[in-house]
RNA sequence: GCACCGUUAGCUAAGCUGGAUAUAGCGUCGGUCUACGGAACCGAAGGCCAGGAGUUCGAAUCUCUUACGGUGCACCA
């Protein structure tokens, strides 16, 4: 049920259309005065009358209904109520109905989406930084799905570049297989950095010996670059199983190294390639940006040119409605760089392309720096939110079963919705101190209220209550409020794909937890009289499937006791 | 220098396609235990929504401007 549209198509004001009413209806600050409400101040022009005239005239106008309870007037507001026995009915049945699908939707059937995420670099562990793409990427995977599209995750691995020439390098003076597999990606790591601090010159000048011979075909060198890549991805699949990270494309940069000259001869052929200090660029000026470069003077490729490539190469294999870039703020530039030239080369799906920008991370102490030491490793976050669970676990529910897999629940849960609950463009300041917090508007407050839930359904299932979606009396104050909010979910997860900001998923969470939770104190379910028990307990289920369908889209587990 | 982003309570943030008394969490202070799971619930204190100007019946929200902070601006990705 739109209430909005209900209340609009029931009136009538000259000159206004009905759609347009719609979107003016507004949720009043106080349940008190209603439900929704319509200004009506913006009438009066047109009406030549006071809005608090106007309002009364159309209170006393509208009819009470089996849908709206109530109308009134106030200070130029209409306020109306609607029929909570109605909106029980309505929101109950349809959770009853949908169950782990309330809140989907098929408005995206036969679109796709892609989705460029998370994008490691090979060779490098994963460290905080790349919490935010991987998880809001993750999330935004999960959203699109549920609407219907059909979203293909792409990690566009950072798997080209002089660095494999240096790890080579250093791999050959430093490095031994023993170690580095015994050492895994850090000790790969250990070893770039190593080179950035101690390489003289005739060391530059091997590692870019060994990036010719990775391009040439080297198989020796090939080999060890394949090695490498192969110790990242088994790497990241761990933190990715756990994060419930999925992907459908490891297509990286690498992928892309036959598929630019083409670019480069299309943009040759338009008339779009210029000479400038000796590299190859686009001129953007009319465009009021720097010129992109396509080509260094060397000949060789750019970042941009793959990513043209890139573009061209999803657009021709997947057909898509969207292609998303979760990358952060700092490349703003780049990609109105690459849009405003695959727009020139005449591709009007240019406008499908969303660089999906969000803020960066740094410590407390300032930026991170690999170098310096100065890193937070994703692995050891989680698992000391992990940790931190358990720890918490085994002090408050000691007989808990499963203890290890509910403590990786809980704190995988805490590490995810500390990047998600926030708007994705603020810059986060990391420390542990908030990481390991689980008071107040966290996952583990809406997981635990979760397993309330089930905790009531369960004694409810053995006592063999009965559960039902009709009531034949009107919900109280506590069960309304949660009813609105359970009603609200499809049109937030909507609302979040739109904004491309599955923050607003997180908040809902949060505020049904929260709703939940004082019904569930205000409120006796399993004492009730058995007709009022078996609305709570239909109300019960109904939040617990609402708020697992919620979390299940950040990635968020929901344990069933905790 | 130019461009983009941010600035809301002590701290961290919601609210931004303009609407009623600006909303939460943390922290502080004070309550609720005949517990359907207290990782809960309720209350209090705490605000010139960075400053200024404008548009409007009405501005945290839109426009301009200033300050502060962040990011980017040619052969790295």
């Amino acid at each position: 049920m739109d209430y909005k549209q209900y209340i609009a198509q029931k009136i009538d004001v000259e000159g206004v259309s009905s759609e347009e009413i719609a979107s003016m209806v507004n949720i009043p600050p106080d349940p008190a005065m209603g439900d929704y409400a319509l200004p009506c101040f913006r009438f009066a022009k047109a009406l030549r009358k006071s809005p608090v005239q106007i309002a009364e005239a159309l209170a006393s106008a509208i009819a009470p209904d089996e849908v709206i309870a109530h109308v009134s007037a106030l200070n130029g507001y209409l306020n109306f109520k609607v029929n909570k026995q109605g909106l029980a009915a309505d929101v109950l049945g349809r959770i009853a109905r949908e169950g782990a699908a309330y809140g989907s939707s098929r408005e995206g059937a036969g679109k796709t989406v892609c989705i460029d995420y998370s994008s490691v670099n090979i060779a490098k562990p994963f460290h905080i930084g790349h919490l935010s793409t991987t998880v809001l990427g993750g999330a935004l995977y999960r959203i699109f799905n549920f609407l219907g599209y059909k979203a293909v995750g792409i990690n566009h691995l950072g798997d080209y570049g002089t660095q494999f020439g240096k790890l080579i390098a250093a791999y050959k003076h430093w490095g031994d297989r023993a170690a580095v597999e015994k050492g895994g990606i850090h000790a790969v790591n250990d070893l770039y950095v190593r080179f950035n601090n101690e390489a003289d010159e005739a060391m530059e000048a091997e590692a870019r010996e060994y990036f010719r011979l990775i391009e040439s075909g080297d198989k020796e060198a090939n080999d060890l670059f394949e090695w490498f890549k192969s110790l990242t991805l088994a790497y990241v699949e761990t933190i990715y199983d756990r994060l419930h990270i999925r992907f459908d494309s490891y297509a990286g940069e690498r992928f892309y190294t036959d598929k630019m000259a083409p670019v480069v001869a299309a943009l040759k052929e338009k008339g779009l390639l210029k000479e400038s200090n000796g590299a190859q660029i686009v001129d953007l000026e009319a465009y009021g940006m720097p010129p992109c470069l396509i080509l260094r003077s060397d000949g060789a490729s750019l970042y941009a040119t793959r990513d043209l490539a890139a573009a061209i190469y999803r657009k021709k294999t997947y057909d898509f409605y969207k292609c998303l870039y979760v990358v952060a703020y700092q490349q703003n530039l780049h990609f109105k760089q690459v849009f405003k030239v695959l727009e020139l080369m005449g591709y009007d799906w240019a406008k499908d392309l969303v660089h999906v920008a969000y803020g960066m991370v740094s410590l407390e102490d300032g930026a991170m720096s690999t170098r310096k030491g100065k890193v937070v490793w994703l692995e050891d976050v989680i698992s000391r939110c992990v940790e931190k669970a358990r720890t918490v676990l085994e002090e408050k529910n000691p007989s808990l079963e499963h203890k290890d897999a509910v403590a990786e629940t809980v704190g995988v849960g805490a590490v995810i919705f500390g990047a998600l609950y926030n708007n994705k463009i603020k810059d986060i300041v990391f420390s542990y101190d908030k990481a390991l917090n689980f008071d107040g508007e966290t996952s583990v407050y809406v997981q635990y209220t979760c397993a309330r839930a089930s905790s009531v359904l369960a004694k409810a299932a053995e006592a063999k209550f009965a559960c039902a979606e009709d009531f034949d009396a009107a919900p109280n104050e506590q069960e309304a409020e949660l009813l609105k909010a359970l009603a609200d979910l499809p049109q937030t997860v909507r609302e979040a794909a739109e904004k491309y900001e599955p923050s607003l998923v997180a908040r809902w969470c949060v505020d049904t937890a929260k709703l939940f939770n004082k019904f569930y104190f205000d409120c006796k379910i399993l004492q009730a009289e058995p007709s009022v028990r078996a609305f709570r307990l239909a109300l019960t289920k109904a939040a617990l499937t609402a708020l697992t369908n919620g979390l299940g889209l950040l990635g968020i587990g929901v344990p069933e006791k905790m």
